[in-house]
DNA sequence: CGGAAAACGGAAGGAGCCTTCCACTTGGGC
DNA sequence: GCCCAAGTGGAAGGCTCCTTCCGTTTTCCG
């Protein structure tokens, strides 16, 4: 995925350096909905230099948060490794609601916008295998409820993306709280009320 | 909040109930993202005749989701009244996460998007104060756990709303089984120290 | 039934956004 | 130091959206 365009002039690098730093930061901090004549202001070029390197906004997009989910996944497969899967199960569910909270941007370009986000897909997959295999020992383990699915993920990461609120500490304690109440019910216990999810309906009669 | 302009003339008056109609359908399948345009479109009329009733896209979402937040505030009413509290609890939680899965508009309008929506924050606070009603009782009897606020209520909202899907019976489904989780987490752990059964008087002030 | 006021529809104003175009500048191999 | 291609900035095209304006139609009171 590198490589490409090695070849760029020592002052485009910088510029498309500064637009990837600046967008970052925007994204993160006002989500999505930020012009690109914003971003080009604040990295200080005009809008046709960033044309230039990202030929549509999608494009930028999946450029800056293609790093953030390879972060994702990397926190996943540390808890992968945690010795005691509940705990790791635990960990990785903190960690991604964590960045979530964190980003506004990363949140929406994660679960919803953008369908042309193909390398976003392919590293959420990978994520998501990861997860998997963190779900597997935790249920063996007895602490994690067997009926847990890894669409609970999902779930949960959708739900903390509702969590929209003034401040980054705000939205980081919201987060925090919500995760610790998802744990307390994930935990083993009595069965659950409804079944799988997706394409199911009537549960309560 | 009625009775302001009841000598609208016939034909004003069909058209306009045609408008709210349409709005509400509108908002609810596909959010408050919709052209006016759009809304006038499906009720048959000129955008004009939509501008002369409602002068703004806000005044026409208060409109519309004013009755919708009355139907909140009974729900809530309603499960003040179960004889059961912790019933009644879970009840409200449950109708409104519902109420808000059905109707996307109606999440935005209540939870984000509108600060001047003073009407809906007169509505929101007579629900939220029935619901403080609710949340006493329940922990009295025990089975909620001591430590829930009703800020909390707010954080179940936020999350909820956060469950956007493709169809609106998904996100029902969705919405069910999150709330399952969230009742789970909000039961009181081990059993408290038997219900001290004194009136109710302090405590609901 | 007749006319004034209310109501109407569609076009047009004004703003914002993504994207393209083009004349000008700058880097770096020769 | 020269020169051309790569790079650049800002203006402008095209689109959508909210809102306003105005000539025409409809209601309803006397």
């Amino acid at each position: 995925m590198a490589g490409e365009k090695t070849q760029l002039r020592v002052d485009a690098r910088q510029n498309r350096d500064r637009i990837v730093a600046s967008a970052r930061e925007t994204f993160a901090a006002d989500g999505l909905d930020v012009s690109m004549t914003e971003i080009a202001r604040r990295a200080g070029v005009g809008v046709a230099t960033l044309y230039r390197r990202f030929p549509t906004k999608d494009a930028l997009v999946r450029e800056v948060f293609a790093e953030q989910l390879e972060a994702c996944t990397g926190e996943v497969r540390g808890a992968a490794e945690d010795p005691d899967p509940w705990r790791g199960f635990c960990r990785a569910v903190e960690k991604l609601c964590e960045m979530q909270a964190r980003d506004r941007g990363f949140s929406a370009a994660f679960l919803t916008a953008f369908p042309e986000a193909v390398p976003v897909d392919g590293m959420r997959a990978m994520a998501e295998e990861a997860f998997a295999g963190v779900v597997t020992r935790a249920k063996a383990t007895g602490r994690l409820r067997p009926d847990f699915t890894t669409d609970d993920l999902t779930l949960v990461l959708m739900a903390n993306n509702g969590l929209v609120t003034d401040s980054v500490e705000a939205a980081v304690a919201a987060s925090r709280r919500l995760v610790a109440y998802f744990l307390q019910a994930f935990q083993a216990r009595d069965p659950l009320p409804p079944p799988v999810s997706l394409g199911l309906r009537d549960a309560l009669g």
